[in-house]
DNA sequence: CAACTACTTTGTCTTAGACAAAAAAGAATC
DNA sequence: GATTCTTTTTTGTCTAAGACAAAGTAGTTG
């Protein structure tokens, strides 16, 4: 009511919300919410009695709306210019929608009847019915598609869509650790670099290289370039592997790996996935691209056979 | 040993850094970094040949130190008029080291040589003799003050530091895990509000909560005030947990507290945890203040005491 | 010791202009 | 038709000094 609380209640939706806010929900730099506001007029705060932008919350709907459909790929640019219905349509056009996937729909109606317990079960169920190989290539795959989707519809909140994400991670990580022996080759080393955060995709990868026998230290996602060298030197790392989501640079891609190429010993793999390089059949000298999930099994299949298993460089020590 | 490791390749360091790369190592916003330029005259940065802010990597730690200190409720204008040797003397001073303390001293070489298979069985051997409440209240504590201590002094590096974060979130998860059973009463929502991060933190309490038979549900840290009221609403949530850490300002905290608690039933617990909320023995009316992690378990008794146990409101189901 | 006021510190927001990296479009090659 | 090279457009980030309120400190009073 008064100014001694700053926005009362929900200090978001009444009063409208500060850039920095904006920044913070959306993921949109403060700069650039700013000079998309002098390039294209959209969004267009208004200003409280200090002259500072206050936006209306479906503007930062609209924005967060641009957002998802710039991480598909599209311009902001494009997507600027045109109405909030137009997005709309083609965020519901946009994935394919194989066949299967409804499947997947049994996930909504659980999120929003917010039944933790369910979600669990059912969670933990599949896996146990399908295994984690298959559960992690096929059905999260496809509830991650389905949240997605849901978001982009508003059939679902933001607060939901982070209880899957935290639901989800705590099942993977715990058959992980469920399934880690210690000691196993090869070690592999799993991280994404800076600017990525998909913390989810990296956990079902090192869920599919643990349910093949690897041993792998996950230092989570953002680790700047320098650390990964410095942490795979003086260990005894087999593989390292990176993850680049869809809509990081190519070519950003491309010299981060051959940076690490360098760096690293030789006798280190090193391994990229992701969707950033799934698209281009271009090879990087040095580098084993993962096209995809099921690509794993393979290329550590491919590993095995490449070291000479009996005859162990260093001295097998058995008590 | 010599400073060639942590710099050769990295893209970094031989160039300098930018100041957007600085407020990512360092936590400390840009506008933040131009100001005390101006201000306090450092951290004063070269320029590249468009004008732009180049940071060598000296002055770099130099901020992470600063940041570190100010985490401990320094103030910054003080910080940053003494010089650098001033500064590693006084973070090496300020805990008043504990007697004990020295007994987590194992922790740092394992690190060193990154031992990650010994880390892991350490970890596990002590909670396996200690049992989850005793590892959680004084081995995790212990630990994290010789790791903070480490990383000041110069003893281990930032990877170091994420590693054994990394290491000590898995353990702990597993362990919550293993003992959570579904529909056990009271129902906790445990999180931290916005520039907050502290995730270790908020594990070690949802650890204990579990331990202790509660049933939570963790949103991970960083969960914005509607996100928060909206969760706990049509859920059933007995008690919502907040966890601030020291530096968060007494203010904001006791403002979320309030708001928090006019928008929940009158029917959900609150309860707040954290230097920041143990210090004051300020009572917020309706918010049940956790001083320390020894204060969970009495709390959860209370909570039992409360609620008369044989008597469920709603029919109790048993198959 | 708590509460009020006055003073100092400190982070964030404002402005417009500039420029390089990334992406798209066009042109040329095998 | 697909690949490579070049040009053009798009787009995010950086810089500047000034302004101001929220947070912290200190001094005063009950």
């Amino acid at each position: 009511m008064d100014k001694s609380s700053p926005e009362i209640t929900a200090s978001s939706s009444m009063t409208g919300i500060s850039i920095a806010a904006v920044e913070r929900d959306t993921g949109l730099g403060k700069d650039t919410l700013r000079v998309w506001e002098r390039r294209y007029g959209f969004p267009q705060p208004s200003r409280d009695a200090r002259g500072e932008r206050v936006y209306p919350a479906e503007q930062v709907e609209h924005l967060r709306l641009v957002k998802r459909l710039m991480d598909q790929g599209q311009r902001p640019g494009a997507l600027l210019r045109k109405p909030l219905a137009a997005l709309s349509q083609q965020l519901a056009a946009s994935p394919p929608r194989a066949d299967a996937d409804d499947a997947a729909d049994w996930v909504i109606p659980l999120l929003k009847r917010r039944d933790v317990d369910q979600l669990r079960t059912e969670f933990a169920q599949r896996l146990a019915r399908d295994g984690l190989e298959r559960f992690v290539i096929e059905t999260v795959p496809g509830l991650n598609r389905r949240i997605g989707e849901g978001w982009m519809t508003g059939e679902i909140e933001i607060f939901e869509e982070h209880l899957y994400t935290e639901l989800m991670q705590n099942q993977l990580r715990s058959s992980i650790y469920a399934l880690a022996s210690r000691g196993r080759q090869p070690h592999v080393l799993l991280t994404t670099v800076k600017d990525e955060e998909h913390l989810l995709g990296l956990l079902m990868v090192e869920a599919l290289l643990t349910a093949n026998g690897a041993s792998c230290l996950s230092l989570g996602a953002q680790t700047p370039v320098a650390d990964i060298i410095g942490a795979s030197r003086a260990t005894t790392t087999d593989i390292v592997a990176l993850s680049f989501s869809g809509a990081y640079p190519w070519r950003k891609a491309r010299d981060t790996l051959l940076e690490l190429r360098a760096a690293l010993p030789e006798h280190t793999e090193l391994w990229a996935g992701g969707a950033a390089l799934a698209s281009s059949r271009r090879m990087i000298p040095g580098v084993r691209a993962i096209d995809n999930l099921r690509a794993i099994t393979p290329a550590l299949a491919d590993w095995h056979a490449t070291r000479t298993p009996p005859a162990a460089p260093k001295g097998v020590i058995r008590p």
